[in-house]
DNA sequence: ATATATTGATAGTAATACTATTATTTTTGA
DNA sequence: TCAAAAATAATAGTATTACTATCAATATAT
């Protein structure tokens, strides 16, 4: 699998940047110290001439690649989503039984990333973490139609879509699939951020994922009968 | 109900604002017309600049009602909720079946607000919208904790709790409650934003409210036995 | 009528989020 | 291998943001 991981290429949309930051090393550079600033700082605090100044390169440069940092955690999202699709995929693929297939799936898109795979120039442990905190930014704005549009959130409609497929196989009754599987990811992400700042608000804890808590959820859901 | 609306009052940290909006009229001018600018122009283009121009103030003058946007945020979202807990508990209160009274609860909180009551300087509909778009900006920060240890969240995670303990007088035997209260609370609004600007990863639209999403989940997950 | 609190006007600062221009270095390919 | 082209760096500059400070004007309360 990592020897897989190393050599694969996320196809990002290439609108979201000006010059493709996987095409050279002061792009590789871009984006490796982005993701260790943005953790360390927040999105908020993080600068291009911050990021330059880390990288020993100017700030002018940096945005010869990405317009400014939006687009930039735009990319950041982008990659991250993909290369979740990508695992996925891979770990469902030859699963015949859509149960079995829904429920890894599920494991897959909501479990922590543990350890990065130290090939790529991409931490895949603190891009999780950066989407956990800063990823809703990245759509909450007044442009989200335009860039909608312009595609930058295919991968992560993608992701959303093949998991709401998922969840049909298992139950081609359920009324609401689609709602179900953004449910699921985006409220993963939330039930890890409540774990680190609202324990008060969350089942999850260092014994209980939430990987268990929507696997369980979704069970509930598909395989509810009303004769109870 | 409107006649009581009216006169409430909603208790808000009072470490939040640096002068209490409520007991001048600039303060409530203040109030009023930052809910009208965020909607319109989203609380990234926002400032105290503009605001100060809108209601024939100065800037300097709003500065010493909040100390900035982000606490003025905090204030309009801790409104909101105590606006939406005060709405939740006069519903439920006289309810003695926890059924009952969880699926009130339910639609109270998951539904988008129609109309304001116009005697409030506060306008709640723009305010429900606000909270759809802006609120997780509130919290997605790097001075999230010490902003929960001053109490800035109080009224929200109260209200997750109050949903929480409906949830257990219901199931007891539920292991997951909280999330499922959290979960409840924030997947509306995400439902409510998915309907707006990305509808092929909801089931939600004119004619399915995310209150219905919710509703059956939430039914399906605590009715749920496993003999089906 | 006067002290006090509130608001307004003006100005100023450091930082942000860029853009423009020009110089320097690196790459490439004839 | 040398010249052209491309990429990067350096420097400077602009408009805006997010404030703070000071002082003047006005309203209010005793």
């Amino acid at each position: 699998m990592e020897r897989l991981m190393k050599s694969i290429r996320i196809g990002i949309n290439d609108k979201i940047f000006l010059k493709d930051p996987d095409s050279s090393d002061l792009g590789k550079r871009i984006v490796k110290q982005s993701i260790l600033m943005i953790d360390e700082m927040g999105f908020e605090s993080f600068t291009f001439r911050k990021l330059g100044a880390q990288i020993g390169s100017n700030e002018s440069s940096i945005y010869r690649y990405f317009e400014n940092k939006h687009k930039l955690l735009l990319y950041l999202a982008s990659w991250y989503w993909g290369w979740l699709e990508y695992k996925m995929v891979f770990a469902t693929n030859a699963i015949p039984d859509p149960n079995e297939k829904l429920q890894t799936a599920i494991n897959v898109l909501t479990q922590t990333v543990k350890e990065d795979d130290s090939f790529s120039h991409v931490n895949e442990v603190l891009l999780n973490k950066i989407v956990i905190n800063e990823y809703s930014k990245s759509y909450l704005t007044k442009e989200v139609d335009q860039e909608n549009k312009e595609g930058y959130f295919e991968i992560y409609k993608r992701l959303v879509n093949r998991l709401g497929e998922m969840i049909v196989a298992v139950n081609k009754d359920y009324p609401y699939p689609a709602s179900l599987a953004s449910s699921v990811l985006e409220g993963a992400l939330h039930q890890y951020f409540l774990t680190e700042h609202f324990p008060k608000l969350t089942d999850c804890n260092e014994s209980v994922s939430p990987t268990q808590f929507f696997t369980d959820l979704v069970l509930r859901t598909l395989t509810y009968n009303n004769d109870g």
